[in-house]
RNA sequence: GCGCCUGUAGCUCAACGGAUAGAGCAUCUGACUACGGAUCAGAAGGUUUGGGGUUCGAAUCCCUACAGGCGCACCA
């Protein structure tokens, strides 16, 4: 019996009650009751709260509709003993079999384990990353590409038909400076003031030099255009490549540029005109941002008649929208978080529902420690860290866990030493390990000629409980993580289940020992340990990080 | 000055408004002639930054003070 199945079975003991008259509930029966895994031993294999929550609209105490429930709960089959406590809550134990079917259930869903109905239906655009192409991929930007790449992995696990997209801010003014700055070293001469320096800078401008020989010969003007061309699309390439190396692949790359060519972004704007919500001032057309919450309103095309760069943001959600997302989620870096207002304003500007139709993950800024030391990055002195370099240093499974496990919320310093080690204190490998282990149990099993059994009621011992309950939570944790945006939470719960697992395994002999003939326990256990590798292959999965059968 | 995020054990961090606030690391004490010891058992460690409020119940919600991070363009 999973939570999910013990709630709905509340919910039909609520209306059971209700239908002969015990109960009266004005709102109605509740559509899902909470049931939640006590933390204290002694409060059962599970808890709920509902009589304190419905005791005041059914007009009685807790404790008297805890009394109701619990009789009627108590005889169902597959739920053990249901007690009352404190001011009302009940604590209820399942019987082995019930719960130990969990298990079976697990193998049964496989790699389709921890999936939901929750966004159903639902058509989700991921925006993230979106670094500008003028140089490699540097720390920044890469929280959201292990976050956002995950987030899309559970919305798919949630039945979400997700696309993720990357948005290259391939036009206007840094554009301009990235090419001259390519120029610049192809001539020998030093970056221009406001342009890029770095090492890329010259590797790049030399493979444009080779590969267009004849730029050499044009003059500058002309030149500058070729560096950028062929400069830009040079950058587009090692970008998507290491992002490919980093496990996150884009449905979408979209180019700004598009918008602007295409005339897009003018009929957003035209759009937005017809709507009442721009008007002209100072030279310059204006969105009147602030009558839907911004802090005042915002130029979108300057005075020099070029647009400004939210008028490609304008077109660009637009375009979203008219592609048939009814959810757009965009991820941004703190440092944009200003943004945030002026988007939403829009966003309601056309007509659509901020926070619904749009909605502004922002994650909080990513520092980097070497020997405790924090990491400068400076884009003069060319010490920037790139994606490569942090991959190099702590490896693609490392790198991707180490950003994933910390709510987005809260900016975090990256230990490099600590996620370089190979030993407990690593995370990763804590979580890794899981699965190397369960997987060496189910060579040996195999090499025995064991197969998984079904007697599952033979699962009695707490620590099987434990880790039934435990395995039973991934399609919860699943589902939550998708509905607050939090891919940490999988994180999270593998590195508890992790210690559940131990905890089991220290307690109970799963394999045969030596001429021991295998025995019906045995086989359920054995269930058991091929439930928790599935698991952690899914959990891991989630998270874009390798499950291990040998570590 | 205004806005967003954060403040929890020595460290790094969890905790959809629920019961005695939890993990990992570090520290101390134990457990291997058994399936991977990259493990487990136990101990110690807290006024959840301070102060008010909301309610059956607050780390969580509201107000306020303090501290840190990040922003406040006709830049992109």
């Amino acid at each position: 019996m999973t939570p999910e199945q013990l709630s709905a079975t509340i919910v039909d003991v609520l209306s059971a009650l209700v239908d002969e008259g015990s109960l009266t509930l004005p709102e109605g029966v509740p559509a899902s009751v909470t049931v939640e895994r006590p933390r204290q031993k002694g409060h059962g294999d599970y808890a709920t709260n509902v009589a304190l929550q419905l005791a005041k609209k059914a007009g009685t105490h807790p404790r008297a509709l805890a009394e109701l429930v619990a009789a009627r709960l108590g005889a169902v089959d597959g739920v053990g003993e249901v007690e009352i406590a404190g001011p009302g809550f009940l604590n209820i134990t399942v019987e082995a079999g019930a719960q130990g079917r969990v298990a079976l259930d697990v193998l049964a869903a496989g790699d389709r384990y921890g999936a939901s109905h929750a966004f159903a239906g639902e058509r989700i655009n991921l925006e993230f990353v979106s670094a500008n192409p003028t140089g490699p991929i540097h720390i920044g930007g890469v929280r959201w590409a292990a976050v956002g790449d995950a987030l899309g992995r559970i919305f798919t696990m949630t039945g979400a038909e997700v696309t993720r997209e990357y948005y290259f801010n391939d036009h206007g003014a840094q554009i301009d400076r990235f090419s001259r700055s390519l120029l610049a070293s192809a001539q020998g001469r030093p970056a221009p003031e406001d342009g890029y320096g770095g090492q890329y800078i010259h590797d790049i401008a030399a493979a444009v030099v080779e590969q267009r020989p004849e730029v050499r010969d044009l003059d500058d003007e002309k030149a500058q255009e070729v560096f950028r061309a062929v400069g830009v699309d040079m950058m587009f390439a090692e970008i998507k490549a290491s992002l490919h190396d980093f496990g996150v692949d884009f449905d979408v790359y979209f180019h700004e540029d598009d918008l602007h060519r295409s005339g897009a972004v003018e009929r957003a704007i035209a759009r937005l005109t017809e709507m009442g919500n721009t008007y002209e001032a100072d030279g310059a057309v204006w969105l009147r941002t602030e009558q839907f919450g911004d802090d005042k309103d915002r130029v979108i095309i300057k005075s020099d008649g070029q647009g400004a760069y939210i008028s490609g943001d304008l077109a660009y959600y637009l375009d979203k929208r008219e592609r048939g997302f009814d959810r757009c989620l965009i991820m941004l870096g703190a440092d944009h978080h200003g943004y945030v207002g002026r988007m939403m304003a829009m966003c309601a500007a056309f007509g659509d529902r901020p926070g619904e139709n749009l909605e502004i993950l922002i994650g909080q800024m990513v520092n980097l420690l070497k020997e405790g030391e924090p990491v400068r990055m400076s884009k003069r002195a060319g010490t920037v860290i790139t994606l490569e370099d942090l991959v190099g240093a702590i490896g693609k499974d490392a790198a991707r866990y180490a950003l994933a496990r910390y709510s987005s919320d809260s900016n975090i310093d990256l230990d490099l030493d600590l996620w370089a080690k190979s030993g407990n204190d690593n995370p990763v490998y804590y979580v890794q390990y899981v699965h190397a282990r369960v997987s060496g149990i189910l060579r040996n099993a195999a090499a025995l000629g064991l197969e998984p059994g079904d007697a599952m009621h033979l699962l009695t011992h707490e620590r099987e409980g434990e880790l039934l309950r435990a395995l039973a939570e991934l399609p919860r944790v699943v589902a939550s993580a998708a509905e607050l945006r939090e891919p940490h939470r999988v994180a999270r719960y593998l590195e508890d289940t992790a210690g559940v697992y131990h905890r089991f395994y220290d307690s109970c002999r799963v394999l045969p020992l030596g001429d021991e003939e295998p025995n019906d326990l045995h086989r359920a256990r054995l269930a058991l340990v091929a439930a928790t590798r599935v698991v952690f292959a899914n959990g891991l999965g989630l998270l874009g990080v390798s499950a291990p059968e040998r570590m």
